[in-house]
DNA sequence: CGGACAATTGAAGCCGGTCAAAACTGGTGG
DNA sequence: CCACCAGTTTTGACCGGCTTCAATTGTCCG
């Protein structure tokens, strides 16, 4: 069963870690720090990097994502604005355990580890929030490993299409959502190969359930895409 | 690349969730609590339940999983002997997200809800280490994920058998250690079906790189299982 | 307008899932 | 102590979903 419905719900919460916190201390940490410009494809941190401080995205998008020895990529997460950035391996005072690249133009406030830990160690209401947090993100990721574990590669396609619309709505509330990733992201997201990804994409184009352009997606038919995913099994629709 | 290498390595780190806290605060969490024996295959909390608690694993090993909705479980994680269940649904304030069973005869103590966020929320040392534990389960989950998404099933038996061995050491510095799980556990926590774990599993044995039993494993030639785990991606030995 | 990169389509083959059946194991009671 | 039974492990056969390789088309910018 799935916990968080629809998948990526989470992030609204997510994105609150700074909310409910005494505004000298959000002040505190995002005043300090510089905000820097990252354009599309740039790294903001690299796998094995030695951590220095933690970083907020202010505006824009970023993929956190691994790389193989192979030299493939799984996407792990796609994170937006309000998010927070490299606070795990700061947390665990361990090397970065993936990289973040920016996947639109973004504007990031890096704030130091003297500063966020020095915030956090006076802050009970910042751990408490961090915490949550962590929590959610778990049960989030658990999902994300499950859906990989045991569905194939369409349902998986359908789950992130689900996942992606809500992380690109961008707070909007309009119907049409373009999800914003090229074929590549997608497919290595979903853990797939593009040429796979591209043949499902056109099967789901077919069936009226998606818009596609060279660089978005767009879902039509939601409770259609929901049908692929396939939340509920295998079964006669109506009988348990 | 690998974050962890052995792979599983940081759980002795995680075990030592109390070690340094004030001793009475370690006392406070455990001395209150009741301690329940779980026989194998009993089941200590369910998916969808609402936390009470937290569960500390005085003896015994026990499986995290998730049901999907065609009857599949997926095992996330085996915990061991010190580890703490249940708390990420209680800083999260949801339900659980998956559900946990004993593997073996496990002494289980229960901290209530109420003890555990009483102890959390004046001890910064226990929320410290709290953080950095769930920063560290982030990048071992990272790279499970990673593996499951990018690797085939070899590869991903290997580096689970890698993995459990460091689980099922249980400290001792035994050469020979016998991972005790059933052949369905086995493929359940690598994301195939029971059939061709058998099969891989009779191949490693033809290779002489285990023993097995009809319910245990034993990695005879560990340098062989990492080479079937192929962390470095396939290439020519020695080129780079 | 051209050139580089991304997306798409086609064809071939294998990895791994599924179904079915046989062999094995451990535990139980006669 | 042995025979039996239920559950687990193992083996066999089949085939379909995906990956891979290769080639074509499309798209965006300088």
């Amino acid at each position: 069963m799935l916990t968080n419905f629809p998948p990526g719900n989470s992030r609204l919460k997510a994105k609150q870690l700074f909310e409910g916190l005494p505004p000298e201390e959000i002040n505190k940490l995002l005043s300090e720090g510089a905000t820097h410009v990252f354009r599309k494809g740039e790294i903001i941190f690299r796998e094995g990097g030695i951590p220095t401080g933690v970083f907020h995205i202010k505006s824009g998008k970023v993929k956190k994502y691994k790389t193989t020895a192979t030299g493939a990529e799984q996407i792990i997460y796609i994170c937006a604005e309000g998010e927070l950035l490299g606070y795990h391996a700061l947390l665990s005072e361990e090397r970065y355990s993936d990289s973040t690249a920016a996947l639109v133009t973004s504007e990031i406030t890096f704030i130091s580890k003297e500063t966020f830990l020095g915030v956090l160690s006076r802050s009970s209401a910042l751990s408490n929030r961090l915490l949550k947090l962590l929590g959610l993100e778990f049960s989030g990721f658990i999902d994300s490993f499950t859906n990989l574990a045991t569905k194939n590669v369409r349902e998986r396609l359908a789950f992130n299409l689900l996942m992606l619309e809500e992380k690109f709505r961008d707070g909007k509330k309009t119907d049409a959502v373009d999800i914003m990733l090229s074929r590549t992201d997608l497919a290595n997201m979903t853990g797939t190969a593009k040429e796979t990804l591209v043949r499902l994409l056109k099967e789901f184009k077919q069936k009226n359930l998606i818009q596609t352009t060279s660089n978005s997606v767009r879902i039509i038919d939601r409770e259609g895409v929901i049908a692929e995913a396939n939340f509920m099994g295998k079964q006669t629709p109506g009988k348990k």
